[in-house]
DNA sequence: ATATCGATTATCT
DNA sequence: GATAATCGATATG
């Protein structure tokens, strides 16, 4: 449990730029309603995808089933299957009938900490063991048990809804911006959004 | 410490 | 038939 109640967020606050959202969701919880157990996990690191002219976003090409949820309103999941082997979870931004997200590319734990360790088949022995449970857009989504047939299309601000995004008051000191990771087209746009210093965040580290 | 590579499948050319 | 918003294992310095 969490000292401050998490509030969830609203419609509105997914309704504008994704380079906007991205920035915003820094610091905001990832919550996924299990019965009366939940896993959380805080958003420490994300990318924006932009609609037409960001050859990276799936939504360049155009809507198609696939990524008809980006063209849909905002707060919604977005999730595809990569590289046979794992799923990737972005959240819709900007009005119905515009294409945009924000891919979340790592959490930090922080509630179900054993129970995601499990989902994700790794033993926690040291301290450093949990950065293997959701520093990474495929490691969280496993962790969370999000896969596209359960969680795509769903939305993530709805009370009623058992995965859902929410404030709980934690405040980011400072941000840092980078290029967007694992891409080839428009690989050098400053997308990328991290929490400075927070040791969670995927790749390596310093 | 970094580098390379295989896994495995939905989607698009 | 090629590619992909990745991960984990293995090899090498």
């Amino acid at each position: 449990m969490n000292g401050s109640p998490a509030k969830l967020l609203q419609p509105a606050f997914f309704d504008r730029d994704p380079r906007v959202v991205a920035r915003a969701l820094l610091g905001k919880v990832l919550i996924r309603k299990l019965g009366r157990r939940r896993l959380t996990g805080r958003i420490v690191e994300t990318e924006a995808y932009l609609g037409s002219g960001d050859a990276a976003a799936h939504a360049t090409a155009g809507k198609t089933a696939r990524n008809a949820v980006l063209w849909g309103p905002p707060g919604h999941a977005y999730v595809y299957f990569i590289y046979g082997n794992h799923y990737c979870l972005n959240v819709s931004c900007l009005p119905d009938g515009e294409a945009g997200c924000v891919l979340f590319r790592a959490l930090e734990p922080v509630d179900g900490i054993e129970a995601m360790a499990a989902a994700r088949g790794v033993k926690i022995r040291n301290d450093s063991d949990l950065k293997k449970i959701s520093s990474g857009p495929g490691r969280m989504t496993e962790a969370f048990g999000i896969t596209r047939d359960r969680d795509n299309g769903k939305s993530l601000v709805s009370s009623k809804s058992d995965l859902q995004l929410a404030d709980d008051g934690y405040r980011v000191r400072k941000m840092l911006v980078t290029k967007r990771v694992g891409i080839t087209k428009s690989a050098d746009e400053p997308l990328r959004y991290v929490i400075a210093g927070n040791r969670f965040v995927s790749g390596v580290r310093p």
